[in-house]
DNA sequence: AGCCTGTCCTTAACGACGTTAAGGAGTCAA
DNA sequence: TTGACTCCTTAACGTCGTTAAGGACAGGCT
């Protein structure tokens, strides 16, 4: 019989476990006992470092959006184009590590502060360049919004790179709008090659602040 | 003793009190038993309508979407920029009208092929005005992840128009974040005035478009 | 040594959930 | 009268988030 105790758990190390989890079974399959087996405690265990789920959820939505800011780096130069690029490709990429990110990330608030000296920098960044606070605001939350918004609608269709949700047969689909035929020749143009339409549609995005804020 | 006998359910009665019931309670207080009641019948018969809870989900999105066609009205004609404008606000709208609107909406399919009048009739008026199909639909779906990327986020903080969930007071936020100037100034900026917001980030959508794919 | 306090976890249980199985009541046609 | 079809009910299953109660172990105090 083994003397040897398990280290207590803590919230990062609980967010974590369930970050990977969360892979394996996706959003509805993420339960607390499951969480809880996979760190070899009962599931009321849990509520000693959590008041309740969604509290679980937001560390693990701060998790990620940590690792997004490791990935990319401080990085606490370059032109506000470079870092809006950086930080929404890097957020792209670290909803896209795990299965329903985005549901997850976007139905969460972040614990703490630490997500703030982010946002700071990329505010003195815009700042620095010539934009008011409510335009850099303006600017990077639209970025940002358009980047979930695109995840969530990616990971519908493609819950984790390579693999494909089913009911989303583009030839099917192009049956069915038969009648649509600008919609049914979009298919191909929606469905496939998210790398580079979500840089596309960020692309776009980045033009038009510069067309109406126009610190280019 | 009433010898009257109800009327048989048909999906789109249980869809339109499923919304209306929606508003009530949220997304998490949207249960089966609860929509069953509200039509004076039992959980179980829902399963003569629907193959499971996401079909009827699915349904719900479907008929948020048709009410927004139904207020923005069909108007075939206009300028892209105009018919980008009006959908968009009338999307935003529809998914305002519930509570967890935009979450319901981005999390499910919809049903029948009703939508893809408007989304034709949309890349219809891109081409006509000299868009290649697949700028069309950069465009068109740039602005529509933008659109549910920012209700999503709008409707974490204001559930429902005038309401305000807790835990987001601009005052106590600026106080936490004081380590973080412009983070802390920016609070009225994100929190507040959605719908100008909104429309800020649209604008910037748009002028993107027309930079980038010059049909201006 | 004994005891207390606080930490971290377990066992047991509650009410509610989505869902399935089985069948009953009504309608309509043969 | 019978049979098939439609639309719903009753009963139940397994699982979920969560709470209540308490046990095991550690460290410091007397």
């Amino acid at each position: 019989m083994s003397t040897e105790r398990r280290a207590p758990l803590d919230r990062a190390r609980v967010a974590d476990t369930a970050l990977a989890l969360l892979n394996e079974v996706g959003l509805e399959g993420l339960t607390l006992r499951a969480i809880a087996r996979e760190l070899d405690v009962k599931a009321p265990a849990l509520y000693w470092h959590f008041k309740d789920k969604q509290a679980l959820l937001d560390e693990m939505a701060t998790a990620m959006y940590r690792r997004m800011t490791a990935d990319v780096g401080l990085a606490p130069g370059g032109t506000w184009q470079e870092r809006l690029r950086a930080t929404h490709h890097g957020l792209r990429s670290a909803l896209l590590a795990y299965r329903d990110g985005a549901r997850v990330f976007s139905g969460s608030r972040f614990t703490g502060t630490d997500h703030a000296v982010q946002m700071e920098e990329t505010l003195r960044v815009f700042t620095a360049a010539g934009f008011t606070l409510a335009e850099a605001v303006r600017a990077s939350s639209t970025a940002y919004a358009y980047t979930v918004g695109f995840v969530i609608e990616e990971q519908g269709v493609r819950p984790l790179p390579g693999e494909r949700r089913e009911g989303y047969d583009v030839e099917e689909r192009a049956r069915l709008l038969a009648d649509f035929p600008l919609s049914a020749a979009a298919g191909p143009e929606i469905f496939t090659d998210y790398d580079r339409h979500f840089e596309d549609g960020l692309e776009l995005v980045i033009a038009g602040i510069t067309a109406r804020y126009g610190h280019g």
